[in-house]
RNA sequence: GGCCCGUUGGUCAAGAGGUUAAGACACGGCCCUUUCACGGCUGUAACAUGGGUUCAAUUCCCGUACGGGUCACCA
């Protein structure tokens, strides 16, 4: 077979050689540990939450190492694209802080960074691939591939294009050329000199030593658009790119052996690969790969709720490196790309994603932000998700952040927020608009007592007393009123009494606040003010018959 | 079904050929406390299974089971 004239045949119009493209491409210029990743998205406009695991590591391990990490778009489905996918996914990749150095949107020394641009450099290859008999042409069309599998299973062979199954493999020139020159449609074959028999022994950066049986398959490598699958421009482009590790999920393992075969074939440097395993959920007792259409799979279901984006991180970041919750309890304060990440740490099964702890974290995390931090992030979060509350809110900006730094910047801050969605509950009983008596005084008191107590504190509150000289007042009031001023006393001897301190602070909390719980009273009368604390205590005494 | 990967409490996980097999979350109890939120203490709960190798295996090897992934002109 005259490879030449066939490559010539197939690709009359490509002049350009790997020569040529290792000129145009040369290696990076990077200190030798630095690491070059990418993420290489399909554009669906999609973000998984899933994705944000390989994708984290990725740039992990570029942005520590001091190497490049860097955005490419896999579009050579044309099916999948979607409109205005890529400024989706920038922005919110951007939002968890996932910052590319190079790629799309960037630019940069290595593109074009879109698949579906850099057909001139796929077709380079393909004739070389051709001009050396690795490649050839299969005008097989989609009702022969059918049959072929048909028999296949009837047999119980393997499926697939291979060895005598592979039609064109070994066809004549002159019928393919016949083809070529009716119009005949083809795509562009592999082919394969691998066999089921062999092993392939491999390192993989996360899965440790690993054992795959070699590719004996003739997969496509361009289809008859003449546009390249993602095997094939994966590994011309992470080639070209001089991607030093190729980051990805575990789904791509299977499809691995191919690959290697291809840097062979192409005779490129192997990259190192990590692959990354999936997120999975909990379904009728079975772990299931999170899915698409789950709950919680879409990276903007997280925001919706209201989960900070930092909190999203940090969760990431525990299931990435477990001992990352260890180094977070020694350093409260530091950025979390000052933890050492480590491939090493990385856990090779694939984990639930689990709510409860992403809750724990986002509260513990939360809970470290100062005030401004939380106001500026839950005001942006409402104005877009609840926004009538947003105006409410934002209208006083000094008031709300006084509500916000209760309990805060203490060695043990409060712990009240959890999501953004937890902020108006907590605070509704600041705001007039959205007070309302949710609670009311438990039966087993008299409301004489509960109307006398009130009005004593009321008569007696003054806006300028200390904590302690407030709280002595009411104790005050308690013991005036049979109820024991110590909950000791009152433990010990319950019958003596109508009631504890504890109660009567109850009835004071509840005409206040109209909840039964609340953040330090005192606290809560000194921000809402004195006019406002009585008017309510008052409102609450008239409603008291 | 073939191929590949995985399996330590409910979840995330540390761990080493000999350990009372960490810790975090969740759950229960106790304490602190004027409620709540914290905080402290404490409890229940795990090495999938059968064979080897070894003085000794949860740790190494093989099989089995279970779970997951993948078998396209999708990525």
């Amino acid at each position: 077979m005259d490879y030449a004239y066939l490559a010539e045949l197939l690709f009359p119009d490509v002049k350009t050689t790997p020569e040529d493209m290792e000129k145009r491409y040369p290696p990076r210029n990077l200190p030798e540990d630095a690491k070059v990743t990418r993420f290489a998205p399909s554009p669906t406009g999609f973000v998984h939450f899933g994705g944000l695991f390989p994708t984290r590591v990725g740039e992990r391990l570029a942005h520590q190492s001091g190497g490049v990490f860097f955005l490419r778009i896999e579009d050579t489905d044309m099916k999948r694209k979607v409109e205005g996918a890529e400024e989706n996914l920038i922005s919110i990749l951007d939002k968890y802080n996932i910052r590319f150095d190079e790629g799309v949107g960037k630019g940069g020394d290595y593109g074009p960074y879109r698949q579906s641009e850099r057909c001139e450099i796929y077709h380079t290859y393909a004739k070389y691939l051709v001009q050396n008999g690795m490649a050839y042409p299969c005008f097989c069309t989609e009702e022969e591939l059918c049959a072929i599998r048909a028999e296949q299973e009837a047999l119980g062979a393997d499926p697939g294009y291979y060895g005598k199954w592979a039609k064109y493999r070994d066809a004549d020139i002159s019928v393919i050329e016949e083809k070529i020159k009716a119009g005949e449609p083809y795509v562009l074959r592999f082919r394969s000199n691998g066999n089921v028999e062999n092993k392939i022994k491999f390192t993989d950066l996360v899965r440790g030593d690993i054992e795959i049986t070699e590719n004996d398959k003739d997969h496509v490598l361009l289809k008859s658009d003449g546009i390249p699958v993602y095997h094939f421009a994966h590994v011309v482009d992470d080639h070209l790119m001089r991607t030093t590790h190729v980051v990805r999920g575990e789904e791509w393992l299977p499809s691995l052996p191919f690959h290697l075969q291809l840097f062979r074939a192409l005779g490129f440097k192997m990259p190192k690969f990590l692959h990354i395993s999936q997120i999975m959920k909990l379904e009728n007792g079975s772990k299931k790969k999170l899915s698409k259409r789950d709950n919680g799979a879409s990276l903007a279901d997280y925001e919706a709720e209201g989960y900070p984006e930092i909190s999203v991180i940090e969760y990431i970041m525990i299931l990435l490196n477990s001992n990352y919750e260890e180094w977070r309890m020694q350093n409260p304060d530091k950025n979390y790309e000052e933890f050492p990440f480590s491939l090493k740490k990385m856990s090779s099964s694939g984990c639930l994603l689990d709510i409860d702890k992403l809750n724990d974290v986002s509260k513990n995390t939360v809970s470290r932000m100062d005030t401004d931090t939380v106001y500026e992030q839950y005001t942006a979060w409402a104005q877009k998700f609840d926004n009538d509350f947003y105006k409410i809110f934002s209208a006083n900006a000094e008031y709300s952040k006084r509500i916000l730094s209760i309990g805060r910047g203490t060695q043990k801050p409060r712990k009240d927020i959890t999501t953004w969605r937890d902020v108006k509950p907590y605070v509704s009983l600041f705001f007039d608009e959205l007070f309302e008596m949710q609670a009311t005084f438990e039966e087993k008191f008299d409301k004489r007592d509960i109307k006398k107590i009130l009005t004593e504190f009321s008569n007696g509150y003054d806006e300028n007393d200390a904590m302690d000289v407030w709280f002595g007042k009411m104790k005050d009031i308690a013991a005036q009123n049979g109820f024991a001023a110590e909950t000791k006393a009152y433990k010990q001897n319950p019958d003596d009494y109508k009631g504890s301190i504890g109660d009567v602070s109850m009835f004071v909390r509840i005409a206040v606040t109209g909840k039964t719980n609340s953040p330090d009273l005192y606290e809560v009368m000194h921000i809402i003010g004195k006019e406002r604390t009585l008017s309510r205590i008052n409102s609450v005494i008239s409603s008291l018959k």
